[in-house]
DNA sequence: AATGAATGAGCTTTCATTCAT
DNA sequence: GATGAATGAAAGCTCATTCAT
């Protein structure tokens, strides 16, 4: 027999169930009119990624957040369903930048190489700018469909953006045309991936240039480039 | 929710008890005499090891370990000190089979592509025996500091191989000289590391053969070889 | 989207799920297995019970029953997994003494009239031993339709046997053809239980004697039997 | 799951809220001046009456009420000390309508019968009508002697006109004299209102014409009278 | 050696009510 | 008059761990 409920402990109402738009999340978190409230939910969400990043997800405690924020943890419950709808408003915020990150076109008029390089020092600024949030992201990855998705969800557009590049290359005959694209983007953009949690997150000591430089040289050699020893496209060399 | 955790002796949150010298993380646990404790103490491990793949460590309660065991949660304490004590069991049998991996030389005597392909392919054979435990470090690693490093333990062979390797080649003349070995073995061999858990834990799927050639390609070209289209070595290319 | 419980606060594990046999609720109790364990479990049911009666079902707190049963009140959630379930036991004496009731014949050789006499005695009985945790299930059917389909299930044996006999006497002739033995048992029954809750839980006081008779001869006459000013059956009446 | 109820002056368990002297229960709601004023108490009261028919006293929310009022939940505190005075309301006209219906003399110039016929009838109009509220009160009284009185007070004045009329009717020969007019019209007001209850409240389906025939069979020939097979009176069969 | 009963800290969540705006 | 933000007591429940049997 289904678990029954005597006398309900519980009353659903429907609320939580309708999302907003874009919400990864439930989110169903309401938003303040007054000054002072809009202050407060505020308050709130940066006391969240605060606390977030110190303790994780699973060991903040709601108390931990509102104390954080200065508030009674009642009020928390005034603007937030719960703790995965604060969380939807912190990666709301991670997400776009990172997916900003990944749409941005280098400037640099140099080479090809220039490019890579440029795209990978990107891709160093906003990783170490949210690398609290995506470690939490990934750490919670492990165990939640959910949240593996949305992992997923965030390298995507890196993704198709370094297989789009490769296979430019490639077709410009730039590129080692025996590579499979996606699966050397998938890779490839692992590598970095993994590189900057350890660096950012996991606090594993690297030389900023040295780093920008190797990544840059590992890669487009991958790829089937030939750089002379400053880092430069040798011309031809495929 | 409530938070689990035990009540008198209540551990501060988010460590994972204070380590003793010997054992790698919490309390020793006792090595019984008679053969009937042996195999609790057995099944014991291997309930501990199914209950922590399928619920994660944090939450595999004790009475799931011993449950599955067959035992009462009583005998639990007999044999360990917590739940961590069980880990430290479970992590030794990971961390040898893992260094044995590092350390096996290939039998092949194919040439230096040859070597590197077989040993990708041996990695990856490893990881996907041990994923399940290798993810739990993982998790583990973002939010206790103790896991960090058995996470970076792990590794470390693997990387000081991959460096000789390197190095050996650029004393050979067939590997990039430009290339830093420490920080090259270190990125590529995150490069693996991601891609097999995303592969053999995340469950995105990959074709295995297409898989060990991009990597093996993606690894000798980006340390400054050049594989012709079978995935043979352009001698001389360098 | 649906409340996706991002790393989900409840694990559900299965358990509560499968019913016992018979248990009306969730009922998922374990049994004891020691005396101790089931003396305990028997003291926290009469517990529960005395506080049920004072407080009500919904006032009563878990921590109230494990007070009175002096126990902590983590032991309650070691036999029961909710107030839900303990009530269950309780109900299932209360419809065993119920159904008895309604099954007992009267053993008196009386007449017709004598026989409802008995009938309506023993339910006054009856009811007066359950009256407390039948204005409980009463209360709860206001609002829970699982409660309200307890209370029908109660009253049906009653129902079926007062229609039986009412039948029964239109065919021998001594009951008023003219009336649906179902609907006059219906209300008839209904007349007799509102009297008792009023006099029993409610605390109206009535005269037992006078209480027997006139519900009696209400009954008798209302299917149309008549009856001498001491309560006989006054012969061919009809 | 966690009690409601509020803070600061917390209710004391079970209770209702100390009664003042001239309302029912809890404290005196200022009357509104203005036109805007007494629209928005009106849209409360008739808020309160839906929500507590709907959700039932306890479970309905301050806010549920507000928000169905279309108000914030700050103003129902400009009317109503809490959620008790509002109920106050309610039964004000509850009691008045079913008192009135009490009261009620049928038109009807038939004989005996039709008058009892009439005004089991009319019962279960008012009945019908106010049965939500009703059921709420006999909920209500199971817990808190305040609701128990106003039960008990809802049906005194049926009562005393059931009494009353059963007594005329012994007096003029009509009536069994050896029932007791007082016990004989509590029990039988009593099978009418469980009736009800049943039908109106717990949805129990009845034909409304056998019903009221049933009802006023049973009624007529409990207290001593005799209907033909057409619900008409015998004459003289007493 | 094994059992399983008992303990209780700690977290979550609800909602009546107050009060600044 | 009206608004809605803020407060915080209180109860539910979990599960690591101890310990009597």
């Amino acid at each position: 027999m289904a678990r029954p409920e005597a006398s309900p402990p519980r009353r659903p109402r429907g609320g939580s169930g309708s999302s907003q738009a874009g919400a990864f999340l439930s989110g169903a978190s309401s938003i303040p009119t007054t000054t002072r409230g809009r202050r407060t939910r505020a308050a709130l969400i940066n006391a969240a990624r605060e606390v977030f990043e110190e303790l994780g997800f699973r060991d903040a405690r709601i108390s931990d957040i509102a104390k954080r924020a200065g508030t009674s943890y009642g009020v928390f419950y005034h603007y937030f369903d719960s703790k995965e709808s604060v969380l939807d408003e912190l990666f709301t915020s991670v997400t776009g930048d990172m997916y900003n990150a990944s749409q941005a076109r280098s400037k640099s008029d140099g080479d090809v190489v220039d490019k890579i390089r440029a795209s990978n020092r990107q891709y160093l600024v906003v990783a170490a700018r949210n690398a609290q949030l995506i470690a939490m992201i990934e750490e919670l990855a492990y165990r939640d469909p959910q949240f593996r998705e949305l992992k997923l969800r965030i390298r995507e557009p890196f993704l198709l953006r370094n297989e789009a590049g490769i296979r430019r290359l490639q077709e410009q005959g730039l590129a080692d045309p025996n590579l499979d694209a996606a699966m050397a983007a998938s890779m490839l953009g692992g590598m970095i991936e993994h590189f900057t949690l350890l660096w950012f997150f996991h606090g594993v000591p690297y030389d900023e240039e040295l780093a920008v430089e190797t990544l840059t040289r590992l890669w487009a050699q991958a790829i089937g480039m030939r750089l002379d020893e400053s880092g430069r496209l040798v011309q031809g060399a495929r």
